[in-house]
DNA sequence: CATGAATGAGCATTCATTCAT
DNA sequence: GATGAATGAATGCTCATTCAT
């Protein structure tokens, strides 16, 4: 029976699915634990039995969203073919880029909670969040090593090619980027410009 | 008259400066109206003569905002010499990064407000927020002129450069960037990144 | 117009008396703001006008209750004609008690709350409180003059008869004597043995 | 076997430990029956497989504090020697007073609680609470035989000692006497001055 | 005998807003 | 132009209790 919540078995499931809905129909601000079993058709008070809180529910949402942000980076790098870094690292980048517009519900409480939210972000969670940078500053370091990417530190050059792709898709999603700029060539000139710098013949970054 | 607030002449001018200082100092999400008439020392009601809503105070505000960082951004134009535009923008992507991360509260309302309350924003006040873009467009397309830029469009160069700047002042504040990278270097790293990639030689965006 | 609550002159009235009434009927542990607002007639958040917090409206009560004790025992004392220091104790010892069994809602919150709830208790409604044992102090000390009292400290035997007086009130509150005993003359004969600890030719106290 | 809870025999047993302790350690305000139940290590609706109900479960507990107090007021009498009723009826007073204070919360649960809680308490268990009483009487009884008591009714005399006490206790534990005064002495006056009245060669109570 | 899942009612407090004056 | 009084809705969270298993 593959209903909307046929029998009480995945309530948890529903519970991160409506908040997931919520979030991106009506902001974090206006997420509640009543609305969310409304939506849910649950009460409350049940909400507890699988959520420690409200804030470990998000965290529990942002931690699913960071996996599944991973496992699109990994899938975009491991299908460029051959596996230069130069592409491997162009297709993370749009495998990125298209993780967020696609999934701005994940997106926003991913990237774009208080920080007040995040102190409390527990550790292992964390780390599997930092992994994400991880395979980006992997890929650079290997276009180091081949002689391709031009640049002093790997970590820093995968924060700062992060910061370029969050900028992106965060004016995108709040609809910030003017109607007669915002289209697909757009998107594929940040992304070229966030990657260029690495290039070598290029003003180290 | 060096009076609090002399006559009631400008009790729309205390609120909205009230509103400012409480937002940095407090945040948006703990901005409540009645904090605000205490702070300015008049009734909550009595803002409600001056702005129609809290939404329509928020955007009040939000338009100050943009013009002081047109200001910054004009300063920072103005004050490079000689007024090569390489320079220039350089020193108003600065500005630009520096306005964010000194107005931390600000720099939330004015760019990373959920697109449902920006829906409502005013035309003119939309206007005015477009000046900033313009800005950085119109110096780009000096260098253009001057051949040293080797940009497609202006205007959506600069937008993409906003959108690397404005990823780089949200991480920051979000307070997501790793400890072992966010120092002084960083900033400038990245900055220049988001520059480079305008300059003859490389591949253009 | 002396009726209910005519015109929302005196809210503030309402809501101590209602308080005071949803004390004795349910106890303190019962007692909620919103449950008084009902009683009232008024909306919960109403009460916030009046009082800043629970805590200060039942300190308020509190203090209500302080004040009208000691008018009825400074009255018990002043009514003993001759006034001679064991009559006029004898008296305030009745209108203690008195005053107890007839404001059993007073009385609770003024004596049986937790020390949580007193620890916050304003300074000056504290010394208002304590002006009540100290008038059971000074008339003990004048029979001490006189003679006719033999104690060592006329503040710890004011605090003695207190407690003497306390357990009397509070055990026949909390219904907890005997009905086979709990008549006018077992009040007469506890009343009796507080104060005959005092009177010179017994054992000092 | 000395485990912790061995096998389920006696998870009656357990329960009221727990709910004790608990009661003992964060107050009666504090108590859940979640709390109780994962202190026991146990479900929460396991408890009502035991207790019909929170207010049973309470009962229950009174019911054991009122025999344990029993065992120490006898205690407090038999360890006097040479057994003079005098003596006794001393010693049964401290015994009181140290149970008092020494298990606070309980005492509260047990004498404090607001009527209409134990309107319901059931006759056994008021018999049984009634025998604590009826030890101080038949000490009392004893006196009066001996001619070292002049009361006229020994149950009335009992109660009255009872409120005495009763009144020392509370106001001790609601931490209400100031603490200029609040020493071992005072304790001892008081206790003193409560059983002053009973003595022959002052006045009948 | 025991449990996990679920719930409705309740809590103190804060909010933006309205209305009569 | 300004205010004090008032409110309904909302917040996260805890509670004692029930029910199907």
């Amino acid at each position: 029976m593959p209903d909307a919540r046929p029998n009480g078995t995945d309530l948890r499931r529903a519970i991160l699915d409506q908040t997931r809905h919520l979030l991106v129909a009506e902001g974090y601000d206006h997420l509640s634990m009543r609305k969310i079993a409304r939506a849910v058709g649950c009460s409350a008070t049940s909400i507890y039995l699988h959520f420690e809180s409200k804030d470990a529910l998000i965290h529990a949402l942002i931690d699913e969203g960071m996996m599944q942000l991973h496992a699109q980076l990994a899938a975009g790098r491991d299908a460029c073919e051959p596996p230069s870094p130069v592409a491997c690292l162009a297709a993370m980048a749009r495998a990125y880029v298209r993780f967020g517009l696609e999934n701005r519900e994940y997106y926003q409480v991913m990237f774009q909670l208080h920080p007040e939210r995040m102190a409390r972000y527990p550790a292992d969670n964390y780390r599997r969040a930092r992994r994400n940078l991880e395979l980006f500053a992997e890929v650079i370091a290997d276009g180091v090593k081949e002689g391709v990417f031009n640049v002093e530190n790997a970590d820093v050059s995968a924060h700062v090619l992060w910061t370029a792709l969050h900028g992106l898709v965060s004016l995108l999603l709040a609809e910030r980027v003017d109607v007669k700029v915002a289209d697909e060539t757009f998107v594929d000139a940040a992304i070229r410009h966030a990657l260029d710098g690495f290039r070598v013949g290029t003003p180290a970054s």
